[in-house]
RNA sequence: GGAGGGGUUCCCGAGCGGUCAAAGGGAGCAGACUGUAAAUCUGCCGGCUAUGCCUUCGAAGGUUCGAAUCCUUCCCCCUCCA
């Protein structure tokens, strides 16, 4: 199969509140497209305000998927998302449509673009097993049995990098090999389409701040503190889970247990997810073969159109 | 009017004669990233013609070989007594 003849793929791509949502549903009113989330905070339930999640109103004018599809109490991963993605994607293909795939998770878009290696997922027994372990000895300690059984592995990582030491432990654990033999034997193979990645990113970073301040508001008067209190109370949640380490949740979270105040509240919100937004651009600079768009620009969701008329006219003979 | 406390680098805040461009934290900037990724971690963070120089600790003087640190006056802020 040549580049030309496998089917398309747009990936969008784009730091928080750099208007993803927006750029695809104007995408989806103008080209046969079926929206995938690739938003490991929007796949939960119940997380709307704080996720901007799209509207059910914008749900029904265009097909997501990966939206609400676990409780907050459960995880995720890369791997399920490139999983789940992937099945989506032949779907999609198969109906003669083109999967869009929008979102701010950029682990999930290399992971899918690169592969991942052959590991075994998370196992919740092992990780207690190991945070018992770091509880008795200290980080450091588990940094340098690291060393013991896989030295490449622990002088890549930083003795202070607690999640991926563990992650590296635990896959020892589970396997009896070290990660970097997993790692060495390479990755999945990338999924047959011809992916046409997009990048949203602001000229001036001064302006997404404001953006980004704005948004904040706007969620706490749409109710973001009321969501965060109902979430508690109908589940069994608790401030270390994936879910409520969500920007503006965890922030929330601390607000509600009486820590901070509302103006302390809005100060960490905003900074926390200015720092998000900061990450999100630095994966996307390592993305040289994405298209990038100034998401400041009046125009740029006709920018964007035009441009993807034109790929899609080749990916179409 | 009287008695105290205080003004420190973008913010908070330590320093109280030299080892101070000034602890620590926050923010910001740059980067890393293989099943937690909206997570986790690292570096930089007054300026420069840089193993040194220049500017900075409310302002202006002064003491001293040497001051963010001591003295004087002045300008603000807070608490208390009237």
């Amino acid at each position: 199969m040549t580049a030309v003849s496998r089917p398309p793929a747009v990936l969008l791509m784009g730091p928080t509140a750099s208007g993803k949502t927006g750029v695809a549903m104007e995408l989806a009113a103008r080209f046969p497209l079926e929206i995938i989330s690739v938003d490991s905070a929007q796949i939960y339930r119940h997380m709307d305000i704080g996720t901007a999640k799209p509207t059910p109103e914008l749900r029904r004018r265009a097909p997501h998927h990966l939206i609400d599809i676990l409780d907050p109490t459960q995880r995720y991963s890369a791997a399920r998302f490139v999983e789940d993605a992937s099945a989506l994607m032949a779907e999609i293909t198969a109906r003669g449509r083109v999967p869009l795939l929008a979102g701010g998770t950029m682990l999930y878009f290399k992971a899918l673009q690169e592969g991942l290696s052959n590991l075994p997922p998370a196992d919740a027994n092992v990780r207690l097993v190991i945070d018992a372990m770091a509880a008795d000895s200290g980080w450091l300690a588990l940094h340098e049995e690291l060393a013991r059984i896989d030295p490449d592995t622990a002088q890549r990582l930083e003795p202070s990098d607690a999640q991926r030491i563990q992650r590296a432990l635990e896959v020892f654990y589970l396997t009896g090999e070290p990660l970097s033999a997993h790692i060495a034997r390479g990755r999945s193979a990338a999924p047959p389409y011809r992916l046409i990645a997009l990048a949203l990113e602001p000229a001036e970073r001064s302006a997404l701040h404001e953006r980004i301040a704005a948004r904040f508001e706007t969620m706490l008067e749409l109710g973001l503190i009321g969501e965060v209190r109902r979430l508690r109370e109908t589940y069994d949640l608790n401030p270390s889970l994936p879910a409520m380490r969500a920007v503006g949740y965890r922030q929330v979270w601390q607000y509600l247990d009486g820590e901070i105040g509302l103006a302390r509240l809005r100060e960490k919100g905003v900074a926390a997810t200015r720092q998000l937004a900061k990450r999100q651009l630095t994966w996307l600079r390592a993305m040289p073969d994405a298209t990038r768009f100034d998401c400041l620009a009046d125009d740029l969701a006709d920018q964007v159109a035009a441009f993807l008329a034109a790929q899609l006219e080749l990916s179409t003979p």
